[in-house]
DNA sequence: ACGTTATCGATATATAGATATCGATAATAC
DNA sequence: GTATTATCGATATCTATATATCGATAACGT
């Protein structure tokens, strides 16, 4: 009896959903508030019957002949993914790459807000980077906390990241964006998301391998010309 | 008789070899120089048959009741993805993101050197960010002839990223690493992948939710230990 | 030396995801 | 008002990937 499965989303979907949300904040930019699976499919480079499936899975309907309310789906989306109210998190490892997130405008269009940073270089702590205040490892858990704050950003040096994990989960972090290579060890009732760059540049480089080998450099090239400008939108850098 | 199919590797395979190389090197530094699949699946949370068929993309063999050795296995898999030797790269877009990626230690481990950066605006042209000078993006195409670089890596503002990528693929480029969060348009000559950093934060976000919905906060957690300690590790960021 | 066992490589099965098909619906044209 | 058509939603098929199974091999213990 309560047996039942409850199927959770397709990932795949769930990761092209954002892809989505930037094309229909486009459409609303451009004033456009009605749109077809087979237009978004033909501007993204997909299939429509691909999109119809993903758009499902948030709980939309769209009316035959006609298509979504671009409003609509923008909300339905956004709730799907809990990215309508704003979510604070910390980031871990204020270093190269640590510093750069602290920065990045484009996390406000996902209302990600991370408030502050921690490390545990002395030099850092008490300063600013991008006016985000960087504290002491030692204050994370009380931070954590007084500011109900579930998500960690991790960008420590691989070498410390399983005992800075460590450290988060007793802090009480629920989530962790993990942008370090290493396969950290969690309880379960601590979510992990990989941020593989390695694996991307792998697929890359072994595509540029297999290229080189077929095709040797070749003097002209035809450019296709992009099917429909997704020039006009009006989110930042990401 | 030529229309035999060249099945290239399963992508989700390649997108693992980073991690297996990683592990490798952390036994490599241990002294230990056989090693199987049972044990880098029990290490990295994977099932064995799995990582054997993983490794068997590369073409490596190993022996029964043995394993591989380890250096052949580096060997191999660094092969594949072309990552003994080398590779340069230029980056387009010095803004907070861009920075960080040019100083960045961990691509390194890829081989991947980035060897300078472009931009538009004039404040940057000409200085340097950490250690790499920032050319004017009209010197693209003429030093990526000079110097043979093929890979670009683009982490310009999104509205941008299109027509820097029309640039790009005229002025050359062969591959587009590309951190921005628009869907590029190129010719089927020039191979672009994504960094979707996005698409990740997405499934964070949903499950996260999906979570909280289930599981109100709770007081105490259980801290599963790290099955074996990944943590003398001496490759370094990433 | 011989049986036992850990592991490989190959083959087979199962599952997840992508793609194709089709009836139903509602807008538009006539 | 009726025919036509674009689109949705559901179902069916196909493909890619993951998982399970099994014989072969080589080290190890007895």
């Amino acid at each position: 009896m309560s047996d039942e499965i409850i199927r959770s989303a397709p990932l795949p979907s769930i990761r092209r959903l954002p892809t989505y949300l930037r094309y229909l904040y486009s459409l609303q930019a451009r004033g456009r508030d009605i749109v077809s699976c087979t237009r978004i499919a033909a501007e993204l480079d997909l299939v429509s019957v691909q999109v119809r499936k993903d758009l499902a899975v948030t709980g939309i309907v769209g009316k035959p002949k006609v298509g979504y309310q671009v409003s609509e789906l923008i909300q339905a989306i956004r709730d799907f993914l809990g990215w309508n109210n704003a979510t604070d998190a910390f980031l871990v490892g204020a270093g190269c790459l640590g510093s750069a997130l602290l920065g990045h405008e484009g996390f406000k269009e996902f209302n990600l807000n991370i408030v502050a940073g921690f490390d545990c270089d002395p030099a850092k702590i008490g300063t600013q980077i991008h006016g985000k205040e960087i504290f002491a490892m030692e204050k994370l858990q009380d931070l954590i906390e007084r500011m109900h704050v579930r998500i960690a950003v991790l960008t420590v040096p691989a070498g410390a990241a399983q005992d800075v994990t460590q450290y988060l989960v007793l802090s009480g972090a629920r989530a962790i964006w993990n942008y370090t290579p290493v396969t950290l060890q969690v309880p379960e009732t601590v979510i992990v998301e990989d941020v593989k760059l390695a694996s991307s540049l792998a697929v890359l480089s072994s595509r540029l391998a297999a290229m080189l080998r077929k095709t040797p450099p070749v003097a002209t090239r035809v450019v296709r010309e992009p099917e429909k400008s997704v020039q006009d939108i009006k989110e930042p850098v990401f």
